[in-house]
DNA sequence: CGGCTTTTTGAACGGACTCAAGACGTGTGG
DNA sequence: CCACACGTCTTGAGTCCGTTCAAAAAGCCG
């Protein structure tokens, strides 16, 4: 289900000449481990990444101090690197594709606007919901993300500690920590270790994040 | 210094003829007036604009009722009309020129990475701020976007109600005007009108929209 | 001047924060 | 295998900021 840090071909990184093979091929993939910072680009012209496996996640040094956490990037997903205040770190190793400005111009705007939808249906998410909400979307969105089936109970690595992911949801360390808690009270998830979850009811989870009580 | 609503040439609108003038000529700009809805489009293909005069404000229709004021786009910035729940109307009388995707997709794509940013600026306000920080910060992005000197107190013409702003800012309305009351209270800001704000005092503005006080 | 919407102001409430202690898990070395 | 130490997570009690609900005031336009 979820894809784990180690398996058979990694560092198949560098790039390989690959001017003269077939076209459509498929393009070669890097692979990044857990901890490394994706270096800012030039304003503009950063490198473009599309995720295969593993999980990016994307903060923002704030003007005094603390560390806004944005976004986390899965399997699927289309990482563009925006310019200087921001940065990139990979949680879970990662392999990926580089995509071309040029060549892959569509499929790139494309994701960026569905990257912008997303910041807003965030937006939404910070304006409207309550703590409990938030985190209840939290699960599902990364639940989604990393393929943990919906009808299967699957399980769930949590690339984030608690601080971060109430970074993510505008919420503190401490308050995450009490909703799941309180989820897991309610049977609605379960938990073997602090990172790792189970999705026990689904439906229950969607209602709660719509605030249906 | 800000564009008012009636002035001269107003429908200029309706496409020009244009192909056979000499290149790099002015794009023939359109009007839209007062409550426009822009419809939205087909899924990454709806038009752009480069939006000259007036205003655009962005929203979105949520789950169950509530809408959510997204951006406000003013002189100088492009729209890109995003799908489905999104919707846009013109709030201050619009004079744009429509792009094409094809003949910018540079100045476009840069944009769209604009426009993220700002929604990540915007997530970071959200998270991190006060109710009087993220007043102050919005009346100073209102003041750039729209063109009110910050050096000569220039009058500021809200485009917005007090319950708009809140949702803008994840606030009610109740609050907004609180803290309205507040900052002409300590002279930061003075108002003339409910929707004639001039910024006093710039320097204050920005440190307590940084927390400094 | 009347009727309307928008804004202001007040008092009580509540949800998330703060600060602090305690429990848990994880890795290390004996 | 166990003891210890460190970082992360949990839990508790009190506080604060923004909300809620309601009423009064101020604009706006006929």
């Amino acid at each position: 289900m979820n894809r784990t840090l180690s398996q058979g071909e990694r560092e198949v990184s560098g790039i390989q000449g690959n001017k003269t093979t077939r076209r459509k091929m498929a393009a070669p993939l890097q692979t990044l481990g857990v901890g490394t910072k994706l270096a800012d680009a030039a304003p503009f012209g950063g490198p473009i990444y599309r995720i295969h496996e593993g999980c990016i996640i994307l903060s923002r040094r704030m003007h005094h101090g603390p560390v806004q956490l944005l976004d986390v990037y899965g399997p699927g997903r289309i990482f563009v690197h925006p310019g200087a205040p921001n940065s990139a770190e990979v949680r879970i190793e990662c392999r990926f594709e580089v995509l071309l400005a040029r060549k892959h111009a569509r499929i790139i705007h494309e994701s960026l606007l569905e990257n912008l939808d997303r910041s807003h249906r965030h937006v939404a998410l910070l304006c409207g919901k309550t703590a409990v909400q938030r985190v209840a979307t939290m699960l599902m969105d990364l639940a989604l993300q990393f393929g943990a089936d919906p009808v299967a109970q699957g399980k769930l690595l949590l690339p984030l500690t608690r601080p971060e992911i109430g970074s993510w949801l505008g919420l503190r360390g401490e308050t995450v920590s009490r909703i799941f808690t309180q989820l897991i009270g309610q049977q609605t998830i379960s938990a073997d270790t602090h990172r790792g979850v189970h999705i026990r009811d689904w439906r229950a989870l969607t209602l709660i994040a719509d605030g249906s009580d």
